[in-house]
DNA sequence: AATGGCGGCAACCGCCTGTGT
DNA sequence: TACACAGGCGGTTGCCGCCAT
């Protein structure tokens, strides 16, 4: 007999969100904060799984949630964190301030395993490639024999890497860099998992729950030209636009009182903050602290 | 201008882990 | 100690937009 699905999948909807199912996921979060996923769906009135309504909400809805490609020093933080984590990503997540484990994960796969390739630095090893002349075939084609899959591959990698810690190359150069300048920032980034420049890689939460960092974004900088241009209302998914347009997207202002409700479960300075956020068009880091729900 | 290939990313699936009984 | 359940995590899939031809 197996294990009972995390709910029952009949009648249930797949695919995309709309943007009416965003709303209704909010608007009940808002109201009754994050609890019992299981019963959600059913009490916000969502024909979706709860484990949906829970990767919607903390990959995509979030308030304090950054958008947009991952910044250089982040990218560099993930690579290094990798090095020692391996495809830990919600522990790599942990580290970097609104990132999810989703979008280190796609970002790892897109952007970085291609680049540390062409910088001749094995992605799951963070060591240097061989100089041969074999040719790079994709992760799951590397020729010879039967191989264990990439997980087992680098599950043996992260084994080695624990008993001995080696810096990378990449590691060394941006510890150069850090030598050269920006030292507040590097200094001690590789040093060890103990300390790490305030924080403890192992074991401290970097965000306290009552820290959220909002990154304010360049409103003409929007990700991508996919989503800007399917901003329509013809498009039914939200993609990857961030709260304050995902709200105008929503039509907010004439069918949901965000602002009634955010006042009634947040305090003034919380709402304040956000509202100072929504409406920031610099690049400037706002603290907003919203209050334990 | 049409179309086929490719890359990026949102979302799903299934297993793992933690917790309560 | 064993079991059940909910939540979390990582791998994978599939859609969609962009780009080269």
């Amino acid at each position: 007999m197996g294990r009972q699905p995390c709910c029952d999948k009949v009648g249930l909807k797949k695919g995309p969100w709309t943007a009416e199912e965003d709303k209704k996921l909010i608007n009940f979060i808002l109201t009754n904060g994050q609890c019992c996923w299981r019963a959600l769906p059913k009490l916000a009135g969502l024909l979706r799984c709860g484990k949906s309504c829970r990767l919607r909400w903390t990959n995509y809805l979030r308030p304090d949630l950054k958008r947009g490609l991952l910044s250089e020093f982040e990218e560099k933080m993930v690579i290094d964190l990798h090095s020692k984590l391996g495809n830990r990503w919600s522990k790599i997540a942990s580290n970097l301030p609104g990132r999810t484990d989703n979008e280190i994960k796609n970002h790892w796969n897109t952007h970085v395993k291609k680049k540390l390739r062409k910088m001749g630095i094995d992605p799951f090893t963070h060591k240097p490639l061989p100089t041969t002349t074999t040719i790079q075939l994709p992760d799951n084609e590397q020729a010879g024999g039967p191989k264990p899959t990439p997980q087992q591959s680098e599950v043996a990698d992260q084994d080695k890497e624990e008993a001995v810690v080696v810096e990378t190359p990449l590691q060394s150069t941006i510890n150069d860099q850090a030598k050269d300048g920006d030292k507040s920032i590097h200094a001690g980034l590789f040093d060890s998992m103990e300390v790490n420049n305030d924080f403890c890689i192992d074991e401290i939460p970097l965000i306290e729950p009552h820290e959220i960092l909002i990154t304010c974004e360049n409103s003409s900088s929007s990700p991508s030209s996919s989503s800007s241009s399917s901003s329509s209302s013809t498009d039914t998914t939200v993609g990857g636009r961030f709260l304050s347009n995902l709200l105008e997207d929503l039509e907010f202002a004439t069918t949901f009182d965000y602002n009634e409700i955010i006042s009634s479960i947040w305090d003034d300075d919380f709402v304040t903050s956000l509202d100072l956020y929504n409406n920031c068009d610099d690049n400037s880091n706002i603290m907003v602290e919203p209050p334990l729900l």
